[in-house]
Order: C-alpha cells, then sequence, then structure tokens
DNA sequence: GATCCTCGAGTTCC
DNA sequence: CTCGAGGATC
C-alpha cells in the first residue's frame, strides 16, 4: 500500500510539473482526477502518511482572522519605467557606458540582455529552506508583505518541494496570475452565485491571493510563474539571468517561455514589436516587457538607484485611453496653501476604474494642454494608478469655450492667491485663516505616517474646523468623548475609541510630532533627521538657522523655513501649549543618528566581497538604515572595501574615511 | 555651473 | 505615481 502512495505522488507531481511548468500534459484531466482521488483514499485510510508536501496538501486550511507581516531578507525592488525608443535608447546607453567605464564592455560592443515578458499580476516572494517551501509573502511596500502561506501552498504551479537538491535558504520571485480563461469562467459562476464579478484578472488573482480563507483561493485556479529571486544561500554556478532562469526551471519552477537574449537597443525595440503583436493571443495580461543587463557580474558592476535597479528597465504598453467630457476645473487649496486645479470629468471606464476627477497639477499644465470646460478629453491612467487628461480633441471643441483663468481669490477663505515668481504652484494666502488649510493641516497631523490617530476621518475633520471646535493641534486634545459622540455619525463606542486614539498621541516619536507640524519643506524623512539631530523639542526651538544648517540634507532653504516656523509666536505657542498643558512628551527617536553606525551614514562598496555580491552588501545596508553612494567624500561614512579595491579606496585613503572590510560591516549590521 | 539623486507635496480609487 | 525643487556632488 506505501509503495503505491509513493508511486501515486510521484505520478502526481510529475504530472503537476508538465502541465504547469513545461505547459506539455501527458494525460487528461479526468486521469489526473483519478489518481488524485485514489491517492486520497489511500491518505484517508493511513492519516500517519500524509506529508506537507503531498499533492493532496493544497486543498487550503481553516481560515485565518488577518495575514500576518513578513519582512523580506532582501528588499522586493521596483523598476524604473520606459514608454518611448528613445527612453530605451537611453537606457542602453547608460548601460553600455556603464559597461565601458569597468572595462566589461568594449567601445562599440552592444550589451547584452535578456527580455521577458512584464506579467500584470502580483509580485511574490517564495522561501525554500533545504528544497522545502515555508514561506510565501507578497510584495507590500517592498520592505515587509504579507504572509499569504496557506493561500499559496493552494496553488498547483508552485512546487511544495524542489525537484533537485538545494541546500539552505533559496528565496524565489515571481508572479501570482490568473489566466484570461480562468478569469471569465471565475466571474461567471460568481454572477451565478451573486457575488462579486471581477474588473480584471488582476484584480481576481489579487483578491484570490490575499484571502483569508486558503479553501476560497483553492478553488480559484492561480497561476506563478517565476522571474527572478532574493538570497540564495547556494548560488549555482550560472554567470546570467538567463542561466538562473533556466536553473529555476530545472528546480520545478515554472518560468515563461517568451523570454528571449538580444544585443543593443534596436534588437530590444525589436522585442518590444514582436511581444505587441502577440500580446492578445497570450494566455493571461501583460503590460509591457522588461529588459535585463544579462551578466550577473555586469548588473553587480551597475547596482542600484535608489530603490531602482539600473541594470533593468520595464518598457511599458501605453496606458489604455478614454475619451469622455471635461464637466468643470475646479480649484482645491492643499495644507500648504497650493492651489491645485481639478478635472470634474463625466465618469468613464478606463485602465479598470471609473475616473470622475483628475488632478490637472497646475495653471501652467493646464495652458499647456489647452483644456477647457466643455471640451472632449482624452483621460489615461498614468502609471497604471492615477488619472491623467492628456488632450482636448479640438474638432470637438464646443464654440466659445473659454481659455481656463486660475482664480484671484481663494474659493475657500477669499484670501488672495499669490504666485511668486519662478514658481510653479500657486498659493492660498490665508494660511490658517483659510479652513481648506486648517482642515488640511490637521488630516496631515493625524495621519498614519504623523501622529497616527485612527477613527478621525474626512469627515470628522471638516466637522471639527467648520464648528470652530478646533483651531489648532493643541485644541485636539482637549475633545472629550461625550462631546465627540454629538458629532454627525459618530458612536459612543467610536467617541470613546478615538480618545483612546488621542490618549496614544501623547507620546510620539519626536520625528513624527515635527512631521505632523506641517512646517514647509520638512517632510517625514528632514523631520526624523532633525529629532535625531536635536533630541529634543527644546532643543529645536532654541535653533537659529546656522545650527539648522548642520542637519544631514538641510541647506538654506529648509532651514530658513523651519527658522521662521518657530519663530511665529503663535507656533511657539501651540508647542508650549502641547507640551505644558496636555501632557504631549514626545519620545527620543530609537537609534539616533550619533549612536548606530549604519543609520543615517553614507557608505561606499568597492572591490569584490568575499560572500556577498555588491548588490547583497547594498541592500542590507538600506534595509538597516544606511545609504550607499557611488563616490566617496568627506560625507562618506564607510568605505567597505573587497578584493582588487580601485580608486575608491585611495580616495578614501586620502579623506582619511574609516575602511572596513566585509567582516566589519557585518559586524555594523549585528551579524555574525 | 551642471547633473544626479532624494525628498516633499499633491492626487485617485477601492 | 509624478512633478518640482532642494541638496550634494563633480
Amino acid at each position: 500500500m506505501i509503495d503505491r502512495l509513493q508511486q501515486l505522488r510521484t505520478e502526481l507531481l510529475e504530472h503537476n510539473y508538465r502541465y504547469y511548468v513545461l505547459d506539455e500534459p501527458t494525460i487528461s484531466d479526468a486521469e489526473y482526477d483519478r489518481l488524485f482521488r485514489e491517492l486520497q483514499q489511500i491518505e484517508a485510510q493511513h492519516p500517519e502518511w500524509v506529508t506537507p508536501d503531498s499533492p493532496t496538501q493544497r486543498v487550503g486550511a481553516a481560515p485565518l482572522t488577518a495575514l500576518g507581516a513578513v519582512r523580506h531578507s532582501l528588499p522586493m525592488l521596483s523598476l524604473g519605467n520606459a514608454f518611448t525608443p528613445d527612453e530605451v535608447q537611453a537606457f542602453d546607453r547608460r548601460v553600455a557606458e556603464g559597461l565601458a567605464a569597468s572595462g566589461q564592455l568594449t567601445a562599440g560592443e552592444r550589451a547584452e540582455y535578456l527580455c521577458e515578458l512584464k506579467l500584470d499580476g502580483l509580485a511574490i516572494s517564495l522561501r525554500y529552506e533545504d528544497c522545502v517551501l515555508v514561506q510565501a509573502a507578497t510584495r507590500g511596500d517592498g520592505q515587509t508583505g504579507e504572509d499569504v502561506t496557506a493561500n499559496v501552498r493552494t496553488i498547483k504551479a508552485i512546487p511544495l518541494r524542489l525537484r533537485r537538491p538545494v541546500a539552505g535558504v533559496l528565496e524565489v520571485r515571481g508572479e501570482v496570475l490568473m489566466y484570461r480563461a480562468d478569469f471569465e469562467r471565475l466571474n461567471v459562476s460568481q454572477g451565478e452565485k451573486g457575488q462579486k464579478i471581477f474588473i480584471n484578472p488582476r484584480n481576481a488573482a489579487a483578491g484570490s491571493l490575499r484571502q483569508l480563507d486558503s479553501r476560497i483561493t483553492a478553488s480559484r485556479h492561480l497561476r506563478f510563474l517565476a522571474y527572478g529571486w532574493g538570497q540564495v544561500d547556494a548560488m549555482p554556478d550560472v554567470a546570467t539571468h538567463g542561466g538562473m532562469l533556466d536553473w529555476l526551471a530545472e528546480l520545478g519552477l515554472p518560468v515563461d517561455s517568451h523570454r528571449r537574449c538580444v544585443r543593443g537597443a534596436q534588437e530590444l525595440l525589436d522585442f518590444y514589436t514582436d511581444v505587441g503583436a502577440m500580446r492578445p493571443q497570450l494566455p493571461f495580461d501583460i503590460d509591457g516587457v522588461v529588459y535585463k543587463v544579462n551578466s550577473l557580474a555586469a548588473q553587480r558592476q551597475l547596482g542600484f538607484v535608489s530603490r531602482a535597479p539600473r541594470f533593468a528597465v520595464a518598457h511599458k504598453f501605453p496606458a489604455e485611453e478614454a475619451t469622455t467630457e471635461l464637466l468643470d476645473i475646479e480649484v482645491q487649496v492643499g495644507r500648504t496653501g497650493a492651489v491645485t486645479p481639478v478635472a470634474r470629468l463625466r465618469p468613464v471606464f478606463v485602465g479598470g476604474v471609473t475616473v470622475t476627477n483628475a488632478t490637472l497639477h497646475n495653471e501652467d499644465e493646464v495652458r499647456r494642454k489647452d483644456v477647457r470646460v466643455g471640451d472632449t478629453v482624452v483621460v489615461r491612467r498614468a502609471g497604471d494608478v492615477i488619472p491623467e487628461v492628456v488632450a482636448p480633441v479640438l474638432d470637438r471643441r464646443p464654440p466659445g469655450a473659454s481659455v481656463f483663468v486660475l482664480p484671484t481669490e481663494c474659493p475657500v477663505c477669499g484670501s488672495a492667491i499669490e504666485r511668486l515668481e519662478g514658481e510653479t504652484i500657486a498659493r492660498c494666502t490665508g494660511g490658517l485663516v483659510c479652513a481648506a488649510q486648517r482642515k488640511q493641516a490637521l488630516a496631515h497631523a493625524v495621519s498614519r505616517r504623523a501622529l497616527d490617530i485612527e477613527g478621525l476621518g474626512e469627515k470628522l475633520v471638516n466637522q471639527l474646523i467648520d464648528r470652530g471646535r478646533v483651531h489648532t493641534l493643541a485644541d485636539l486634545f482637549t475633545l472629550t468623548a461625550e462631546e465627540l459622540a454629538a458629532f454627525e455619525r459618530m458612536g459612543e463606542r467610536s467617541a470613546q475609541k478615538l480618545v483612546q486614539a488621542i490618549d496614544k498621541a501623547r507620546h510620539p516619536a519626536l520625528g513624527r510630532l515635527l512631521f505632523a507640524l506641517g512646517i514647509r519643506h520638512v517632510g517625514e524623512s528632514t523631520a526624523r533627521d532633525l529629532a535625531r539631530h536635536f533630541g529634543s523639542i527644546e532643543a529645536l526651538m532654541q535653533a537659529d538657522e546656522h545650527a539648522l544648517m548642520g542637519v544631514a540634507d538641510v541647506g538654506p532653504v529648509v532651514a530658513a523655513s523651519v527658522a521662521h516656523f518657530l519663530a511665529e509666536p503663535h507656533n511657539r505657542d501651540v508647542l508650549r501649549s502641547l507640551l505644558d498643558e496636555h501632557g504631549v512628551e514626545p519620545v527620543a527617536e530609537a537609534g539616533p543618528l550619533r549612536e548606530t553606525a549604519i543609520a543615517g551614514r553614507t557608505f561606499v562598496l568597492t572591490g569584490t566581497l568575499p560572500n556577498w555580491t555588491r548588490d547583497e552588501a547594498a541592500q542590507r545596508i538600506a534595509a538597516a538604515g544606511g545609504k550607499v553612494s557611488g563616490s566617496v567624500s568627506r560625507k562618506t561614512g564607510y568605505v567597505v572595501a573587497g578584493d582588487d579595491a580601485g580608486t575608491k579606496l585611495t580616495k578614501a585613503q586620502e579623506l582619511g574615511v574609516t575602511i572596513i572590510d566585509e567582516a566589519g560591516l557585518r559586524e555594523l549590521l549585528g551579524e555574525d
């Protein structure tokens, strides 16, 4: 009996592999089902023989109450975009120059790329430990994603165990997606059951993957295609991205077969054209193609800019466009007084959602596009998210449509609208006299990245300001549950919860409090820098412009803005009142700048490190809050030197910058 | 003085 | 996500 069980498992795994990975099934679905049921029966008789990697163990488990958070060991990055042939040529030129500079490419030689489809699904990371799938996580913000292990185990295209031995950790990255045919069928059955109809395969895949009840996921026919990797303990002996993909395929992971290895910009563009032609015949949606420098050594050489690799780019298909009528152009007033024209549109379905509003950014933008109220306009979703008015359809302009003129007075408070010379943004001069600005300022102060007060949404903010109950941040801390319960759409329970949330905000991290104040030019990051540098509100309040300039990334403009804010008696009063009367006690930032070796410091990597690639080292430094820069200067904190270090090491010695090796870096990072 | 990069600010929809 | 602008670097 146990022999038969082993045999069934092996056969079913093989058929799975043929079906999902090789796309060459050798038996019918009915035959597969027969084998599957036989295995189920044997396992039912002998529960002690059931193992977690058995093909029967993909049926889903009992619902969870929430998806847990998973921190990626290496961040999941995003890619830069290209939309035009010019941009692709510019990308190729940058790559060629970068590689020529390091001698990896001789002049006139064309760089080698691996071209792939850009799948329109959800990026996930699969973690295998000693060949066994142990965890699956969504991309999330790139640093932290959601734990979707239970759901991912139900996706038949994803092996629960690798087909070849791989020691230690292997993180596989790829896209979970739904085939168009499966999507159509799902919507039919959803419709019959009177359940939610999905707008597109991407949304359906996302909704299915994030189910709390993995039994639902199991019924949804999700697919998976691998395109990359994260942590790899046992790196195979391959030199190219293409080689890595071949290796992943050998391990039993599905990899899309439309990849192509090419040289130079023209061949990249040819791939784009070819893929565009076959796009309607593909079984799944794509939103473009991806070009990656093929050589892994060359990839390391090129490195990263901020969160995106320099060695890869996504060449996107043009966004879907639609035409609709521009009903009106209204202006909004932001928290800094910025006056923004907004297009009110006749609702139109484009790129998977119904669009009714679109920003027009500023006065110049409206002029440049020459859109007028009454025009028929072309609308698209830029970057597939934010709606954008592209241009008017001039043939259909109604006679007498007049050019848009920005009002000279604020529509909310009547103060003058002013546009300083050389600035693109016009601003309401009303300051806190303007209710719109007070509302936005309060909404900003309580937002998640600032004081993080839950339960204080737009509606309530509006009421608090309109009734004159809250004028400054300090007033917020005088609210009681009794009076809040009397506001519209507020019950006793929500009122009490809100008061608790406000109470919790009495001990914010100093940086969050500074960010909450809404000082011009002081965002989340600068606020944290200020908090770390000065350590307390009191110390900051005594700082003059000169002292402020001493903070990293603070120059004359930011220093003047902060000094101006602090010089304003009204602002000082609010701060004093917060601290002295309302029991607000900011807590010093965790890990102040002077006390951690990594956070806020700049690292330069040079030479070959013994165990880490440069990318890995860079990503680990970034994960610990450090910065990685390409060149050595006096502001460089550390130079991490490996074998064959070049001129950067010499320069570091000249400038007296601390030089460490990989072991030293590990020590700083707190690893063994 | 030019250029690259990061940060701030504004915005949409579900 | 995107633009503009401030800051740092070359």
